[in-house]
DNA sequence: CCAAATATTACGTGAAACACGTAATTTTAT
DNA sequence: ATAAAATTACGTGTTTCACGTAATATTTGG
C-alpha cells in the first residue's frame, strides 16, 4: 500500500508540532497537512486529500462540531480521527455522531496513535479503551442502579420486568403475549406495581422508572 | 512476579484444546485447570487457584450465568475472562454484572487473548473492541432519535399547556376542569399531540415532554 | 421443617383513557 | 382574502385503570 496522508488540525500550534513529531520517521506515514485553522484546513483539505485528518479538541463548541460534520459529508474518504483530553461521554458521543471514525484520548500513548491509524486506514474504526470502560460502566451503573430500585422498593422480578416491557411502549397485550401471561395479569401486575410504589397515575410510574432507571428514557 | 495460572472451562474439548495451545510455550503463562464439566470446575477450582479463568461461552444459559456469579463471589481473586462466539449486547452485560472481568468476542486473535490476560493480571478489566462498537452504536441510535423527536415539536400553546397538566399527573377530568373544557376537548388535543410527534403510546409522550422539557421529572 | 409472607397467576365490573373519524368556529399567516 | 392551523367538541369501539377477590407457587423466617 502506498503512503498513508495524514493531515492534522490543531489550533494549538505547539501542540500540533507535538503529534506531528511523534509521527515523523515512520516510513508509512506522510504528514501532508497542518493547518491551525479552519479556513485553513478547507482551504487546503482537498488538494492534499489525506487518508487521516487528526483533529486535536482542545474543547467542543458547535462550530467545530459542524466542522466535523460537514467534512465528514463533504470528504467522506478522509477518516477524522479525534484526539482529546477530555474524554466526557457527551464529547465522544457527539463527534463519533458527527463523522469521526477514531477517538484517542489523552492516556494514548505513540503506538497506540499509530495503531489507531493503520486501523482507520484499512477502513475501521478506532475507539481507545478508556472510552470502552465508560460506556461499560454506564451501563453496568445503570443495570445496578435498577436492581437497587426494585429491592429497596420491594419489586419483584415479574413486576419489574412488567414495568420495563411496559416502558419501552408496549401495550398490555404485547407484553402479555410475549410473557405467555393473560391480559389481566399485567394488568394486575401493574396495580401491584402502582400500590407498592404509591404512585396516582402511569405519569408518575414512567417518571419512576426513569428517575430509577427502570425505563430508558 | 510469578507465572500468571490459567484455567480454562470449556464444555467442547475441541475448542478448548485450541485455547490451551494458544497459550502454551508462553513463559509467564501456565494453564493450571482444564476442565469440562462444571463440577470438574468446582471440584478444582480451589486447589488450582487460577488468576485468571477463561470460560468459553457457547450460549448463554441461566445455570452457567449463575455459576459465573457464584465463582465471582466465591473465589474474588479469580479473574473470569469470557469467551464467547456470539456478541449479543445481553451476553456481554450479563456475564459482565456476573462478575467477569474480561470478555473477547470471536474476532480475538492470540495476541489479543495474552493481552487480555495480562491486562487483567494486573487487576484491570479487559474488553475487546467489537464491544465498544457495540455500546456506541446503542448511543448513538439513542441520540439519533431524540433528535428526531426535537424537530417535529410544532406543537400549538394549548397542546403544550395540556401536555404540562398531564404531565403533572393531573386527570383528563382535571384538566378540563382546570381549562373549562370538556373532558372530550382534552382527549382531542392529546390526540393532536400524539399525531404531531408521531408517538404511539403515552409512556412515550412522557418521554419526549421530560426530554424536551415540558414536563418535569 | 413448617407456617406465614410474598409472588404469580387470573377474573369481574364499572370508570377512565385512547384511537380514529368527523366537524364547527376561530385565529394566524401568506 | 383565503388557505392553513388552532381550538373546540362529539360518536363509537377498544384498551387501560382501579379495586376487589382468589387460587396456586415460591420464599423465608422461626
Amino acid at each position: 500500500m502506498s503512503k498513508i496522508i495524514v493531515g492534522i488540525f490543531d489550533e494549538h500550534k505547539l501542540t500540533q508540532e507535538g503529534i506531528s513529531s511523534l509521527l515523523k520517521g515512520i516510513e508509512d506515514i506522510e504528514i501532508g497537512l497542518k493547518v491551525n485553522t479552519k479556513t485553513q484546513l478547507l482551504e487546503n483539505i482537498k488538494s492534499s486529500s489525506p487518508h487521516i485528518l487528526i483533529i486535536n479538541l482542545h474543547e467542543l463548541n458547535s462550530p467545530l462540531l459542524n466542522m466535523i460534520t460537514q467534512l465528514s459529508m463533504d470528504y467522506p474518504q478522509v477518516n477524522i480521527l479525534i484526539i482529546s483530553v477530555r474524554k466526557e461521554e457527551e464529547i465522544i458521543l457527539k463527534t463519533i455522531k458527527a463523522g469521526a471514525k477514531g477517538f484517542l484520548s489523552k492516556d494514548t500513548d505513540r503506538d497506540e496513535l499509530i495503531e489507531a491509524i493503520y486501523t482507520m486506514r484499512s477502513g475501521y474504526d478506532y475507539y481507545n479503551k478508556s472510552i470502552t470502560h465508560l460506556l461499560l460502566n454506564k451501563y453496568i451503573n445503570q443495570l445496578k442502579s435498577e436492581e437497587d430500585a426494585a429491592s429497596t422498593k420491594n419489586l419483584s422480578t415479574r413486576e419489574i420486568e412488567i414495568m420495563k416491557l411496559w416502558g419501552n411502549s408496549l401495550t398490555n397485550k404485547e407484553i402479555a403475549e410475549k410473557l405467555f401471561l393473560s391480559v389481566r395479569t399485567v394488568e394486575t401486575h401493574k396495580n401491584h406495581i402502582m400500590q407498592k410504589l404509591n404512585l396516582k397515575t402511569s405519569v408518575d410510574l414512567v417518571k419512576f422508572g426513569i428517575r430509577n432507571n427502570i425505563i430508558e428514557i
